[in-house]
DNA sequence: CCTAAATCCTATATGACATATAGGATTTAG
DNA sequence: CTAAATCCTATATGTCATATAGGATTTAGG
């Protein structure tokens, strides 16, 4: 399972995205449609700022907008920004790598084996999941 | 990330695999080979007998044994019973269904499509990896 | 029958972490 | 000058995963 800051901040990115050509959005007004406590969307929108994913003006008619256009805005670099590793075991990642303390030999691991498969084929999806295809399916989903 | 209660009942599984026409085996012994804390292990192994995935004796020369063939025990089975779900989302998953608080509506919804259809990647690749498959791998990774 | 070896069972410690809130400092436009 | 917004730090809070302790129960074999 994602943690939920990963989720509120697909979801706020989502907004953004919906907003694109429009001027910055508060947290507020994010919060408001995503239905996401405001001081912990801030916490989020903070991260993603410093990421580099959104950026962010302060004071009056201040607010966030994207950084990049959503067809550069990942799933997977959302999700690894905000829970790290995307592999299920700590011995499958690429940026995260940890070798499990109980492993008698990783090299030979049958287990690890099903679980290097099942990460390539989640980075794979998360990959091609940029949010200007969040919202295609979006639409292909309303009809 | 799966739990380490999972993840040590997949070690354990696999020994059991792997002596799969010898005579049962101690958790005490499972443990050693599998670098697992002893009682944590027995805990495991009990909710493993419960659920009808292996066979615990009782008393001396006990211990215990796979209840089906190798064949047909799936890890998919296995994470099931440890961690429940296996989607990234609760909104995802049939036998763990649970409605995302924030979400505002999920039939239209791009992200759930998105984890959707990584949940569809996982258990197909969770429910073709049995124990015989893992061990089939370990023969090839030694090569 | 007795003992050793094993599973079974319940309770609990403990530490880590995710979620969330509080309260204010700082910036900016009008 | 003021209102609106981000930025920042600290902290509460509860839940959960991991792990251990201590014993009750069963079983085979001498």
């Amino acid at each position: 399972m994602i943690s939920k800051r990963a989720k509120y901040a697909l979801n706020a990115l989502r907004e953004l995205a919906r907003d694109e050509k429009g001027g910055p959005l508060s947290a507020a007004i994010i919060a408001e449609r995503g239905h996401i406590p405001v001081k912990f969307l801030e916490a989020i929108l903070l991260d993603l700022n410093r990421a580099g994913i959104i950026l962010s003006k302060r004071g009056r008619n201040g607010g966030h907008v994207l950084r990049k256009p959503a067809t550069e805005i990942q799933m997977a670099e959302v999700l690894r920004l905000f829970d790290g590793a995307i592999g299920l075991v700590p011995c499958v990642t690429y940026n995260y790598y940890e070798r499990c303390e109980e492993c008698v030999d990783e090299e030979t691991c049958g287990i690890r084996d099903v679980f290097v498969g099942i990460r390539a084929a989640t980075v794979k999806l998360l990959q091609s999941a940029t949010l200007a295809d969040v919202l295609k399916r979006e639409r292909k989903l309303r009809n």
